[in-house]
RNA sequence: GCCCCCAUCGUCUAGGGGACUAGGAUGUCAGCCUUUCAAGCUGAAGACAGGGGUUCGAAUCCCCUUGGGGGCGCCA
């Protein structure tokens, strides 16, 4: 065994989290578990500016659905709280101070109109872009000037001007970056909140994180982080960069809003939309954990338990990968297949009540829905497809369309209607209502009258359901009850009636 | 523009010098089953981006090219 790991998952109330930093969260919580560590769930909202004001309660919600539970966080505490940065302000300012006391780092005047000023300039005259750290160089007459004239000021990271850094990372190996390459990045913002860079660093070292795992965009900034932990003195944790998810078409990364795939279907992509969209948590899962990381070279499905147990961060694959929405599809009706009828039936209630109109203390006790269950099962990919196949047992009335549609190919509508008397006068006899007799009765009806089972099956589905498709027949049948479904076929049979003497 | 990361069937992946005539899945197509639609079963097509090395031997190691992604904010 490994040993214990203490991970995080750090997501940022600037917006709702989306499918990738779901990903990035299962692969931090599935570390975590596999060694038997810790899971702590921390907010950064050091960004005051773009708070977004429901978005913590959509992200906590959702990685609750996902059932990720953190052992740390800002609704269940911890030894290493609060554990949400705009609660830690004096820790950051703390460690601002340290930095700028021990010479890692200076006070910067410079206003945002100077800076985008010189950026300006550096853009004209295609010199690279960044702070030029003119007041890294400011001397104390200067510096004291500045402060006498009131102005106010953020603490940047004086970042060594040569050499390299390098670190290791999990997933990529080594990799290196030129001092020079770096800016001396803001630490502490003019308002007194620290950046992401500060922040991520002082936590990360305050709560024990063993495993710093994030996206992959935070590469670039990791040597900043290098440079703070030595700064500090601190012990450098594990760095792994999780590769990103990209776009069905394969054109940048996943970012906010549904997705349009090559066939034009949509697809959601903030984790939040998906359980009123109708996928399972523990199918999302399963199909999140497999980007970027496979059980083994044949399963695809698999629970969480086993994921826990096979799972390694050294396994992760870090090329980046396109969101493959078809299979999300397969994989969530798998699991829908893999439900208890009962269980069916349960997870079928909120959304058919929603669609539907229905009640859900009705629809639980209504014995309807649990003999239909069975029989929709293997046509559900989501929950939500449901409801279109089963709406004409809650239905007052059937609109059956256009009468023509009761008559089966290669069948006249005079036909038909003797086909649909018989059938009535059939029915009528039949000694019980179970599917079993039903289709022995209509079978042999078809014989009798030689014709085809479908020619039979045909005009009952569309008087009975009013559609083409439908659930198979017999349970339907049973579904609807006989009553019902012989009402429904006398109505249908009259209306075929009229329709021919209009003709 | 500069820096960093990445590169196996359309897509998600297995593979970490010989076990590869490259495995699984999805999607596609065909057949079977069948009362519609599904599900299921069977089968088919389908990939190591290109070029140089290293090696007896390369999908696997190195270099270049190309292509993709990310970063270059008082945003995370």
């Amino acid at each position: 065994m490994t040993t214990p790991a203490r991970t995080r998952f750090a997501p940022s109330p600037t917006g709702y989290l989306h499918i990738g930093g779901a990903r990035t969260a299962i692969f931090a919580w599935l570390y975590a578990r596999h060694t038997g560590g810790q899971f702590i769930l921390r907010i950064e909202d050091t960004d005051r500016k773009r708070f977004v004001p429901d978005a913590l309660d959509k992200i906590i919600e959702g990685l609750r659905w996902l059932k990720l539970d953190w052992d740390e966080g800002p609704d269940v505490g911890g030894p290493h709280g609060p554990y949400i940065q705009s609660q830690r302000l004096a820790k950051y300012q703390e460690a601002a101070d340290r930095l700028v006391e021990q010479g890692h780092a200076y006070r910067c005047y410079c206003t945002p109109e100077e800076l985008a000023e010189m950026r300006e300039k550096q853009q004209a005259n295609k010199e690279k872009i960044g702070y030029d750290r003119r007041c890294r160089w400011l001397t104390p007459e200067e510096r004291a000037a500045k402060e006498a004239e009131g102005r106010s000021w953020v603490v940047r990271l004086a970042v060594p001007l040569e050499g390299s850094v390098t670190f290791n990372d999990l997933i990529r190996g080594e990799v290196t970056f030129n001092n020079e390459e770096l800016q001396d990045a803001v630490l502490l913002k003019a308002d007194g909140y620290p950046t992401y860079h500060l922040a991520v660093v002082v936590d990360d070292h305050d709560m024990e994180i063993t495993h710093v795992i994030r996206g992959e965009e935070w590469i670039s900034s990791a040597p900043l982080h290098v440079h703070l932990y030595h700064a500090f003195g601190w012990n450098l944790p594990i760095f792994a960069h999780t590769p990103s998810i990209l776009k069905p078409s394969g054109k940048g990364k996943i970012s906010k809003r549904a997705l349009n795939t090559p066939d034009g279907s949509t697809i959601p992509v903030m984790l939040h939309e998906f359980p009123e969209l109708g996928y399972l948590p523990e199918a999302l899962f399963n199909f999140l954990s497999g980007i970027g990381w496979s059980l083994d070279d044949h399963t695809e499905i698999y629970d969480r338990e086993t994921a826990i147990k096979h799972f390694d961060l050294k396994d992760i694959n870090p090329g980046p990968a396109r969101f493959p929405a078809e299979k999300l599809e397969w994989m969530n009706g798998v699991y829908i297949r893999m439900l208890s009828i009962d269980e069916l039936v349960q997870r079928l209630i909120p959304y058919l009540s929603r669609d539907l109109g229905v009640p859900e203390e009705e629809l639980a006790r209504d014995e309807r829905l649990r003999i239909i269950a069975p029989a929709i099962q293997e046509r559900l990919k989501k929950l939500t497809d449901a409801a279109p196949l089963v709406d004409f047992i809650f239905a007052d009335e059937i609109d059956i369309g256009d009468p023509k549609l009761l008559v089966p190919r290669k069948t006249t509508p005079e036909q038909t209607v003797d086909i649909l008397s018989n059938i009535i006068a059939t029915l009528e006899q039949v000694e019980s209502w179970d599917e079993e007799t039903l289709e022995r009765a209509l079978r042999g009806l078809a014989q009798e009258m030689g014709l085809k089972a479908g020619q039979v099956f045909s005009p009952i589905r569309q008087a009975v359901t009013g559609k083409k498709v439908a659930p198979p027949l017999f349970a339907t049948l049973v579904a609807v009850g006989r009553e019902t479904a012989l009402q429904r076929l006398r109505d249908a049979l009259a209306r075929l009636q009229a329709w021919i003497q209009s003709q």
